[in-house]
DNA sequence: CTGAAAGCGCTTACAG
DNA sequence: CTGAAAGCGCTTACAG
C-alpha cells in the first residue's frame, strides 16, 4: 500500500495531516497530475491501462478529489441552497426530502438554511448562499419572495419559489393550486349542508392563505351563502394559533357548523380547542385542514383535508432548476392540483330544530 | 456607480457573467488584489480611508468574496454535513432545527443529506462530504454508526453521533439516558397498577429501542412483574408499522392493559389500531409514546410520553462540533435527560372484576 | 501601510 | 496518449 510523504508533519503529531491531493497521485503512479486528473474524471483519451492503474492508487491512498478546487475551476458548484422558514415544520420537512433525493440523484448537494420567517435572517442566509457560489436557490413559504429578484439579478443564479410566486424573468416557481383546493374543500362542506362556515387563516399575510381565502369566499357566495366577516379569524399557522384563533370563533353568540383552516398544523390547534371546549367533532362542528400531513389520518376523527403532495412539489423544484441549469430557459409556473381527502371529521350538520 | 467590464461577453448576451473578483474591485479602486483582500477582511494594518474607500467600491459593485476560493486557500470549508435518516421525519426536523440555528450563529453552512436508513446511500454521502470538505459531520439515529470510524480515521474530520454512539477516538455522542427514560415511563405505567404491560419497539435494532426496551424490562422485573415475550412487538419506528404491531397486540388471547410505546410516530398508529377496534384510550388500554413530538399535546387523549430535548440536542451536537473545531479534543459523550410528560393517555387500569 | 509573489487543488486548452 | 503551463479567486508570508 502507497504511504504519503507528509511534509512538515514526518511523525503524524498533526492532528489534521494534509489529505492527498491529485500530486500525491502522480508521484505514486509516476504520471503527471494531468494525467492523474483525467483519468480520474474517466477521460478516454488516457489509455485503459494507464487509468486502471492511477485509479487503483487513488482509490488505496484514500484519494478524494477535491470538490471546492473543481467548483473554482469549473466555475459551478453543483450545490443548491434552499431556505426555509423551519426545517421543523412537517410541510417543509416533506417538500424538503423531495428536493434532497432529486438533487443527491443528481450529484447536487444541498446547503440548507432556516430563515425562521426574520426577513433580516432571509438576507443573511440568501448572502451566504451567494458566497457559497450555489448554483440555484429554492425558497420555499417566503414572505418576502420579492426580495430575490436584485439577489437573483446580481447572483444570475436560478431562484424557485415553492409555495409563493413572483413575478419576474427571474423567480420560478412550484405551487399548487390553491384557490381552486379550497374552492374544493369549501363546497364539500356546503354540500353536506353547512350554513354558517367558518375560515381560519393565517396571519402573516402568506400568498397561500390570500389565494385560500379567496376560493372559501368564492364557494360561499357562489352557494348565495354570503360573506360574514365575523367567521374569519386568524392563526398562525401552527398549532398554538389555530387553538387561540378557533376560541373566538366558538366564542361567538351564532358559532359556525364547519371550519375550514388554512392548513393541518392550524386544524390541529383547531380540534384541541373544539375538544376543550366540551364540543365533538363532526356532531358539533366540522373541521377540515390543509396539507394532509402524516398525523391527520391518525387523529380522532381522523381529519378532512387537502392534500399536497409534497415530496413531489420538491421534486419538482429541483427538476425546474436542472432544467434551467441544462438549457435556455422559460419562466416556470408549475402548478399542482390539490387533492381534497374526506374522513370523518366532516358531516352534515346537526338539524338545528 | 462602477461598471464592471466584462471580456468575452460585450453584449451581456451570456446569461451568467462572471462575477466581480477582487481584481475587478482592485483595478476599480487602484490598489492591489492584496489590499482589497486585506480591506475586506477587516485587517488592521490598512489604513481607516483606504479600507472604507474599497469597502464601498465593492460594495456597489455587489462584489461578494467567494467562499470556495477562500476554503481552498485557508482550508476549512467553514461547513459541516448533516446526515439524516429522512428528513420528513418530525423528530429529525426538530434535530436538524437546533443544527442550523447553531451553525448560522458561528457562521457555518449546512450540508444536509438523507440516508433512507440505507447503508449504501449512507456511504455515498459520506463520500460527497468528503469530497466537499466539511469540517464535521453530525450523523442522527444512524444504524451504521460504525461506518463513521474508518472514514473520520481518513478524513481526519470529527463526527457526532446523535441518537446513537459507537465507542471510538473519534465519534462523539449526544443522546438521551434511554434506559432512565423509560425505566421511568415504564414505573409510571406500573404505579397506575397495570401489570400487563407491552413494549412496542422498533425492528431495525436501533441502539436507542435496545436501550428502551432494557428500561422496560428493568422496571417490569424490579416491579415483580417477569417479563413475557408476547409482550413484545415491532413496528417501524412510523405510524403503519406501530399500527400494525399494535394489531398483534390486540389479538392476544390476553391483552395488555398498557403499552409503551418506542417513539411517538409508533404510538400515533397504535392509537389508530387501539380505536378501529373500538376499543378506548385509557379506559381500556393505556399508552405511552417517546419524544414528544409536537402533535403529542393535540391529539384525542393527549399523549403521555417522554420529552426530548431535540432542538436543543441538535444545538448541542453542534456545539460539540465547535469545540473540537478549536481545540485539543477529548471524546464528547453527551448524556441528556428525558422528561416524562404526562397526560391522558395513561390511566388506572379498569378493575377486571 | 501597501504590493509582488507564491500557492491552495483542481481542469483544460495547447503542444508534441 | 501524455505533459507543461496557465488560471480559477482567494490569503498570506515576505519585502519595502
Amino acid at each position: 500500500m502507497p504511504v504519503l510523504d507528509q511534509p512538515g508533519d514526518p511523525a503524524g503529531t498533526c492532528n489534521a495531516p494534509r489529505k492527498a491531493s491529485i500530486k500525491d497521485i502522480a508521484r505514486l503512479a509516476h504520471v503527471s497530475h494531468s494525467t492523474v486528473s483525467r483519468a480520474l474524471s474517466g477521460n478516454r483519451q488516457i489509455s485503459a491501462e494507464t487509468s486502471e492503474r492511477i485509479r487503483k492508487i487513488a482509490e488505496e491512498a484514500g484519494y478524494r478529489a477535491s470538490a471546492v478546487a473543481r467548483s473554482l475551476v469549473i466555475g459551478r458548484s453543483n450545490t443548491i441552497g434552499v431556505v426555509v422558514t423551519s426545517i421543523a415544520d412537517p410541510f417543509v420537512g416533506g417538500v424538503v426530502r423531495g428536493i434532497e433525493d432529486t438533487a443527491e440523484e443528481r450529484g447536487y448537494s444541498v446547503f440548507l438554511a432556516n430563515s425562521n420567517a426574520e426577513p433580516e435572517r432571509e438576507l443573511r442566509v440568501a448572502r451566504s448562499f451567494e458566497e457559497r457560489r450555489v448554483d440555484g436557490i429554492i425558497v420555499t413559504s417566503s414572505r418576502v419572495g420579492a426580495m430575490y429578484v436584485p439577489l437573483m439579478e446580481r447572483m444570475h443564479v436560478p431562484v424557485v419559489l415553492l409555495n409563493n410566486q413572483h413575478p419576474s424573468e427571474f423567480a420560478h416557481s412550484v405551487l399548487i393550486d390553491n384557490v381552486q383546493a379550497s374552492l374544493d374543500a369549501t363546497r364539500h362542506l356546503v354540500r353536506l349542508g353547512h350554513q354558517r362556515i367558518g375560515y381560519l387563516g393565517d396571519r402573516f399575510g402568506h400568498q397561500s392563505d390570500t389565494e385560500r381565502f379567496t376560493g372559501y369566499r368564492r364557494a360561499m357566495e357562489e352557494a348565495g351563502l354570503g360573506f360574514a366577516p365575523e367567521l374569519v379569524v386568524h392563526g398562525d399557522g401552527k398549532p398554538e394559533g389555530g387553538e387561540q384563533a378557533m376560541a373566538r370563533l366558538l366564542a361567538l353568540p351564532n358559532r359556525p357548523t364547519a371550519v375550514f383552516c388554512y392548513n393541518d398544523m392550524s386544524a390541529l390547534g383547531a380540534l384541541g380547542q373544539i375538544r376543550a371546549h366540551g364540543l365533538k367533532v363532526p356532531a358539533d362542528l366540522s373541521v377540515v385542514g390543509f396539507d394532509d400531513l402524516y398525523f391527520c389520518r391518525y387523529l380522532d376523527p381522523p381529519l378532512t383535508t387537502v392534500r399536497q403532495p409534497l415530496r413531489e412539489m420538491g421534486r419538482m423544484a429541483m427538476e425546474t432548476l436542472l432544467h434551467i441549469f441544462d438549457g435556455p430557459h422559460s419562466t416556470y409556473n408549475i402548478k399542482v392540483e390539490g387533492r381534497l381527502i374526506v374522513r370523518q371529521s366532516t358531516a352534515s350538520p346537526k338539524q338545528s330544530r
